[in-house]
RNA sequence: GAGGGUAUAGCUCAGCUGGUAGAGCAGCGGCCUUUUAAGCCGUUGGCCGAGGGUUCGAAUCCCUCUACCCUCACCA
């Protein structure tokens, strides 16, 4: 970093800005690389990093990253004169450039612009990983890769500069966002904000981060679902609401889980969940078609195929399937004989809900490879879900699978505010059991349901998961471009 | 929270059963006007994650701590 210091004073001596204001560039690396026909000889202008230098006395070539790709260029003393050289000596890998001058094509064929003049737009102060790339046949043979995770997640912008293929998966992540806003637009539903700074939290099983308003003096949640607030909106006459947005859990984290995370949350009046599930089928698979280009994805070394409609299986059922016991019905005894029998150990305070649900996870859930839709769940498990219409065991709830992961859970909304309110009222008796992760009775809720909700459709998908799913990353740090981090100690 | 792994130059890594720190790339100085992991010659660079201990002597052995990764637990 002193060299380049010193270089800074060397450029200021030659009367060059190192911090300029602006660069007119007219074409983008990859505009030139696709059609070198229409540009060989004609004068272009581009910005963007130095990524490689080969100097060679009074010549070099040199690469130049901008936003889209990279591009070779080739700067001869003799073309854009001494001066102009001398500056182009003190350049850096690193450095921020602009180039103008005529496309060619080199003696081996890589199509490369000739400067003419040559400038400098930002100067690298701090050395970059140099990341030294082969093309060896078809394949890519990469040298000293920066490969580092903890620096590429702190330095996520050093990471998106050197790896590529980073840089890739995050616009595919905005695409996929922007595509499952253009369908639920294209549906007519729409998009709403509701707090994120919420007295009472609720929608979800999970702890919440707590916070303090100041001026009100009391303490307020990060939201953990929208859920109770866009039901809100449906009571008040809207036909179909979805927000997407970032909530917050305060869990533990893993691979699969990050303390804030995007949702798309939705919620559509008379409808039922057998409506939503035809939904979901077309909107994730209308995704793949507009992101993907197919309606196949590999991930893992596994091909999925999106194309609707979707295996639906019920709960009991997929679980008798795999492991040839019916647990509908069973008493607390014999479930926890049934965990037994398949080697689940069981925590002696989980009531029945809380086994079946572990028994799913276990024995069920890592096979559910293919888009599978698991629905009728027991009632235990969800409180905010509507009694299934056939049988007051059950709720009208589904949750989509796919690769052994769940992308979702959605319901037929309980709009019943009596037996929504018993619900919270058996929430509660588990929290006075110690569960922190139970429901809290939300009373202004209630009131909203009291006036009237319409029957309702609701979903939620997690979007972070759904794009590690597109992208084929293993982490959900890999598809957050700032993942959380302890403190970098000093 | 438990177990395992990793931490050495800007980057990627080597360093044996303890003997006083190494390579490639980058950097710096030369040579070089079609190279592409450019090449050739020369050269700088290190609190070996932090702290403590054992030892004549520690990057190496022991303990503690920190961060990250993996697995499990908790958890959508």
């Amino acid at each position: 970093m002193r060299v380049r210091r010193q270089k800074l004073q060397r450029l200021n001596e030659l009367g060059v800005n190192p911090y300029p204001y602006n660069f007119k560039r007219t074409e983008y690396s990859t505009n030139i690389l696709a059609e070198p026909n229409k540009y060989i000889g004609k004068e272009v202008s581009v910005s963007g990093r130095l990524m490689a230098i080969r100097g060679m006395g009074k010549a070099a070539f040199a690469h130049l990253l901008d936003s889209k790709g990279r591009i070779q260029i080739y700067v001869r003393k003799d073309q854009i004169g001494d001066e102009n050289f001398e500056v182009f000596n003190l350049f850096d890998i690193g450095d921020i450039i602009g180039v103008s001058g005529e496309v060619f094509e080199t003696r081996t064929g890589e199509t490369t612009i000739k400067a003419a003049k040559i400038e400098l737009l930002s100067k690298n102060l701090r050395p970059l990983p140099i990341v030294k790339e082969k093309q060896e046949g078809d394949k890519k043979v990469v040298y000293h890769q920066f490969a580092d995770k903890e620096l590429r997640y702190r330095q996520r912008y050093v990471d998106l500069i050197v790896n590529p293929e980073v840089r890739a998966v995050f616009v595919t992540r905005s695409r996929i966002i922007s595509s499952m806003r253009r369908y639920l637009d294209g549906r007519g539903f729409l998009e709403v904000e509701t707090p994120v700074l919420q007295p009472i939290y609720g929608g979800a099983s999970a702890r919440p981060f707590v916070t303090h308003h100041n001026t009100l003096d009391m303490d307020l949640y990060l939201r953990i679902a929208d859920e109770l607030y866009l039901k809100r909106l449906i009571v008040g006459g809207y036909d179909g609401v979805y927000e997407i947005s970032k909530d917050f859990r305060n869990e533990g984290m893993d691979r699969f889980h990050n303390p804030e995370f995007s949702m798309m949350e939705l919620y559509v009046a008379f409808e039922d969940y057998h409506w939503m599930m035809l939904l979901v089928e077309e909107m994730i698979s209308s995704i793949a078609q507009e992101v993907v280009g197919e309606m196949k994805i590999s991930n893992q070394g596994r091909e999925i195929d999106l194309t609707p409609p979707w295996k639906r299986v019920t709960f009991f059922d997929i679980i008798e399937e795999y492991t040839d016991k019916n647990l509908y019905g069973k008493e607390l005894e014999d479930l926890k004989k049934a965990a037994k029998d398949l080697n689940i150990d069981v925590d002696p305070s989980w009531r029945q809900g809380k086994i079946i649900n572990e028994i799913f996870s276990e024995k069920v859930e890592p096979n559910l490879i293919q888009p599978t839709f698991v629905t009728d769940y027991p009632i235990e498990l969800s409180p905010l879900a509507k009694k299934h219409r056939d049988d007051p065991k059950l709720v009208e709830r589904f949750e989509p699978f796919i690769l052994g992961g769940e992308i979702g859970n959605a319901y037929s909304e309980l709009n019943d505010p009596l037996d929504q309110r018993e619900r919270f009222m058996a929430q509660k008796k588990l929290i006075e059991l110690g569960d922190e992760e139970a429901h809290v009775l939300d009373e202004d809720f209630l009131r909203s349901l009291e006036y009237g909700m319409p029957p309702t459709a609701g979903l939620g998908i997690g979007i972070d998961r759904l794009v590690m799913l597109f992208t084929d990353q293993p982490s959900i740090r890999d598809v957050i471009f700032f993942p959380q981090m302890r403190p970098e100690d000093k």
